[in-house]
DNA sequence: TCTATATATAGTAATAATTCCTATTACTAT
DNA sequence: ATAGTAATAGGAATTATTACTATATATAGA
């Protein structure tokens, strides 16, 4: 894949964020370093990133995320203030009951908990 | 809530298919029993049937599939047919892990296991 | 049964997110 | 430097969903 200042820009954003950034704020922020970028270019090159394993998409509700945290993990959304946040549960023992339960075979577990965080106890 | 013949019509088509249908695959099916049934009339209904407890609302990624199966359930998500498969794994001791370690009151787990099914092997 | 009123509907327009298209520009190897 | 390849900007097209509005319908009460 040749080098793209654009890509290396999003890149840079997305990495740089502890959020889950649409593409759309991913576009806004990216316009401050290269401001005649194109949404079409940011929408492309997310997903050349994805392929490549770079980033992942995450899908909160029907909201599309990116997400540089390349390590398999889970999310808590808070359904008050709307934070996604990255945790580590479980998966291996998934994998074994879901093959021998349903004879499917896992390539990745996408997990949601939809709750209240501590922020508002 | 009034009663309303195209949201009995919507409400039946939901509950007697064991696929997770989409808005407009719901909206050409109902179309069958009231042709003229306009589609703004599909999703508000959708909407208010998922309030009322009597559907659930599911993201297929970034596609929005509704369901009749009210139970807390997963879904096993074929990336080869596309089919996405009830199941019923844990949950309990999800709930008490999450609390204790994130202080974070768990009111729903939504649980996609994306994969291969036995029909692909 | 009839009427009044609130709610639902059809049909259309508007919006939002994403993808597609095309002319132009930049990079690479010769 | 030039040709060929690949990427970009910008805008049009597409898809899913919501909003709007005039008309139709359900239902409560006379």
């Amino acid at each position: 894949m040749r080098y793209s200042h654009q890509r290396e820009g999003i890149k840079k954003i997305v990495q740089c964020t502890n959020c889950h950034p649409t593409a759309d704020w991913i576009f806004n922020q990216t316009k401050k370093i290269i401001p005649n970028i194109s949404l079409g270019t940011v929408y492309r090159n997310l997903k050349r990133l994805e392929e490549e394993g770079e980033i992942n998409t995450i899908y909160d509700g029907n909201i599309v995320r990116y997400d540089w945290n390349k390590d398999p993990h889970d999310h808590l959304k808070c359904k008050v203030c709307g934070d996604l946040i990255d945790v580590q549960l479980f998966d291996d023992n998934i994998r074994e009951t879901v093959l021998k339960k349903y004879k499917f075979k896992v390539d990745d577990v996408e997990m949601t908990i939809i709750g209240t965080c501590h922020k508002h106890t």
